[in-house]
DNA sequence: CTAGAACCTAGACTGCGATCTAGATCAAGC
DNA sequence: GCTTGATCTAGATCGCAGTCTAGGTTCTAG
């Protein structure tokens, strides 16, 4: 117990909530339903059934006698990150990628690390675009500010662009 | 001529590109054709006509007398602010509105203020998530690359979560 | 025991934003 | 005149990432 696959790989912001207990339930405090889990990460129930048939949890997850899905607090964890990559424009395809070298154990952890920084990479770009688009867009709302304020007409704002 | 309807609202970056006759075409610079445009903005000419049937250029294009779209630099010029927009991740349906309002002319410059500052909001949020989502991915490759180089095994990289 | 909530599967559907197809027309060079 | 390439329209199709439906089963409270 206590690794969490791979969710928390040496990070320091591990160990402080290791049993909260929060719902005071039952003596085990792990075992959640796809419903609480929906709850904990924000995904839909119906997302959630779509990531385990996409494979991208760590693990098959077990199911109780009725066939109910019975997830661990690591796979919370687990998914918590997944939505960090998500948010941050990883595609499906390789978050699963990602996933899949997890779930195969060590001895692709340079693999792992690889595509990591590709992604890092990847939305430093994001970022850094966004930045340029933001300057731009600001420009506009400052003229328009200016505009609406002085009534200047720095342009002439016509319907049909010039000739 | 030489308002460019909305494009360049008192943007100080404009007025430098006014005519560099790149082509060296024929007596007159403007006048573009559709692959042209496409070449000039990085749009497809599919996503050109497309962007004329949802309505989304300050003018109806005029066509010559075989039917073909003549663009003029204006346009091109408010294809670049579109596609920041775009980048930044407006939709469709708002970039329709923004260019519904230009063209219909001065007016509704207060609205055409609220829309944009309401888009800078957006992107500022995206950015912000997308700064932290970096800060925990660029956690990640911190510990991989350290566990790469080292060899130590801060987690045990179980292919099953815990429990 | 029964009602209702939560869950199950397989598969169809959605929205966005293009992108591509078919079949025709236009324009430029030889 | 003919070929080649760019363009035209209308409409079909695509990829992504879920989201929802239908028709059932399981669990929990009263």
């Amino acid at each position: 117990m206590g690794n969490a696959g791979d969710a928390r790989v040496g990070n320091a912001d591990d160990d402080k909530h290791a049993d909260d207990d929060k719902h005071a339930d039952d003596g085990e405090h792990a075992g959640l339903s796809i419903g609480e889990v929906a709850d904990a990460t924000g995904l839909s129930v119906h997302a959630l059934r779509f990531f385990e048939r996409e494979a991208l949890f760590l693990r098959p997850i077990p199911r109780t006698g009725g066939g109910r899905r019975v997830y661990a607090p690591a796979d919370v964890e687990w998914l918590a990150l997944c939505n960090r990559l998500r948010a941050s424009g990883m595609p499906i395809a390789e978050l699963k990628r990602f996933a899949g070298l997890v779930r195969s154990g060590p001895g692709n952890e340079a693999e792992r690390l690889a595509l990591l920084q590709e992604h890092e990479r990847a939305v430093r770009a994001r970022i850094a675009d966004l930045d340029a688009s933001l300057e731009i867009i600001h420009g506009k709302v400052v003229a328009y500010e200016k505009h609406v304020r002085e009534g200047t007409a720095a342009g002439v704002w016509a319907p049909a662009p010039s000739r």
